[in-house]
DNA sequence: GCGATAACCGTTAGCGCTAACAATTCACCC
DNA sequence: GGGTGAATTGTTAGCGCTAACGGTTATCGC
């Protein structure tokens, strides 16, 4: 530990000064090209390692900017990451992640943490947050860029799509498309929030129609492909009657696709289904299955793009929203 | 910035020294649990913020572990930091993910950021690295575990599973269930380290009992439900006769379960599929495939485990593997 | 009441680096 | 050859916190 090289010996070797082999290793001043080959020629043979710690501290910014999300296994954050990393890449700072596991008091927790790293911006996933967090995030002279969703009041800046907007737009388009008997399957309900306000929207463009939903399925646990799967088969046995399943999410209709092909249910003519997120997965399937684009990648990378364009002063709540539009790919379904 | 609250002005409110605050915070050492309950008072009154850039320097000690994986999108990543996060949960420290994107020069360059910040520990996926990469580790006096695979020279820890193994059980357990004209189809070929160790064991499995690979299909990109559905329908359209496919990945079986699904062929008995990792899409199939569980979980527990039991005290390279056994689970395939 | 042990709290001295300013060198010109 | 401005290097003074040790105040047995 001890032994470490310091930029004291780097300096030392290279026969100038500290101050001198810092500039030289950052590239920032004037240096002359002779020292700086000098000086890199030092660092490299003694293995210089800089100190983030003390270099951060002493002047007073990092380059890390915290990205807080509910969970890294959904399929739907790494997309919003990667989003972010593309974005940042080149740009010297290097995203950190949290995870909150859908859990506000974990989330409070966790936004601690980033903040005593005293990060260049901070990237948070939905606008639901403890009055703690809230007043903590206020406080911090820190960028803050909430995510994914729109419907509600942001504390800085915002990026994301309207899920009540992403439920109502599915509803009327199934409707649309002749629709009458619709039921909804959906998971992890009570803490994600924004697949609640999918099903809020979905249920008042149902209204506007004078429908309502004929069964639903919910529960607390995981999306999967499973778990669509099984809760299809439940909901199909409890209502024959059933044309068409709005989901929570792709995972899951894509479980409900499997429920079909294995009980040789045509999709979309004895059934539709109808996910929500646009993954990966629904390309390859033998049906391409209704959903909705929520433009992770692109929330990601504007989100990123908020923060690197944040004037470095304290500029007072410059308050900025940028809404997407949740875009609907009707596949063979509609 | 500068009016942000420093622990100075926690120890002025609350009337005690800096040190004392410091203490009572942290709560390490000796102080009142009067003092404490003033302390804490204070903190939260101003809304204090402990920098942990300072705290950390000061103490020369971080509470970062790095984690190191070439993709965040992949699936069986984000299973792995799931383990770590879960085993260092309660530990106080904390991860920190980089990506890689399957580049070793990009994996030197993380490597050097993640020493940066004089983590307490280190953890990398893969044997493979560059010289400059593995000379800085070795010097860098923090704990190295390098996970997934166990095929090669560990810098010092190492957790995983032996994928020539995994390569030459699946070729045996294949042979013996009768399957003779046998192809490979795999992504990400060259960089993919892994992939391409599974791909040398399984064809030495093959050699053992006078078989050879009758076809392939190999592919530079990412791997993906929809490649994998494509490299098989390309496959079989040029070998008709095989009887059998082994995949790089799970995703990569799945597309081809999905193409035999579209084009009628009966999983298994007109064609067999064998992946690899155990992925959780897995399940909720009209098929249960074969596959190898890759252990991704327990590794990222036990790398965490090896961290949080190394010795602070430098003990000069301690080494140790710990081997996990690549099982096979036959699915309806076999 | 006195020393002694323990409990609690404060003082000193950095951690390793960089911003800001000061000092020096250098080229180049009249 | 001294002056001038630009290019290059050095000096000083912290960043905000904590380890290590020193001091002070309770506690207690005899």
């Amino acid at each position: 530990m001890s032994n470490t090289p310091k930029l004291r010996d780097v300096a030392k070797l290279a026969n100038v000064s500290e101050m001198t082999a810092s500039r030289a290793l950052r590239r920032v001043g004037e240096v002359s090209a002779a020292t700086r080959k000098k000086v890199e020629a030092a660092a490299s043979a003694i293995g210089y390692v800089p100190n983030k710690l003390a270099g951060n501290l002493a002047s007073r910014t990092s380059n890390l900017v915290g990205v807080i999300v509910p969970s890294l296994s959904s399929f739907v954050f790494p997309e919003v990451l990667n989003g972010i990393s593309v974005k940042l890449e080149g740009s010297g700072l290097q995203p950190v992640t949290g995870v909150t596991d859908y859990d506000l008091e974990k989330e409070e927790a966790v936004i601690r943490q980033m903040l005593s790293w005293r990060p260049r911006g901070l990237i948070i996933a939905g606008l639901e947050h403890t009055e703690g967090a809230r007043k903590i995030l206020r406080a911090s002279n820190v960028p803050i860029v909430e995510i994914m969703d729109v419907d509600g009041e942001p504390i800085q800046y915002c990026v994301g799509i309207s899920h009540i907007q992403a439920g109502r737009d599915m509803a009327r388009k199934l409707v649309e498309s002749g629709y009458r008997k619709i039921a909804f399957i959906g998971t992890k309900m009570p803490k994600d929030f924004r697949a609640q306000k999918r099903l809020d929207g979905f249920m008042a463009g149902l209204s506007e129609a004078g429908l309502s939903l004929c069964a639903q399925q919910l529960y607390t646990a995981g999306s999967s492909i499973e778990t669509g799967r099984v809760l299809t088969a439940r909901l199909l046995q409890e209502h024959p009657e059933v044309d068409c399943i709005y989901y929570s999410s792709d995972v899951m209709s894509v479980g409900g696709l499997m429920h079909c092909l294995a009980e040789g249910i045509s999709v979309p003519d004895d059934l539709a289904l109808a996910g929500f997120n646009n993954l990966e997965i629904l390309s390859g399937l033998p049906r391409k299955l209704a959903t909705t684009d929520a433009h992770r990648y692109a929330i990601g990378e504007q989100a990123a793009g908020l923060i690197l364009a944040h004037p470095k002063g304290k500029s007072d709540t410059v308050e900025r929203t940028i809404t997407l539009s949740p875009d609907i790919e009707t596949g063979d379904t509609v």
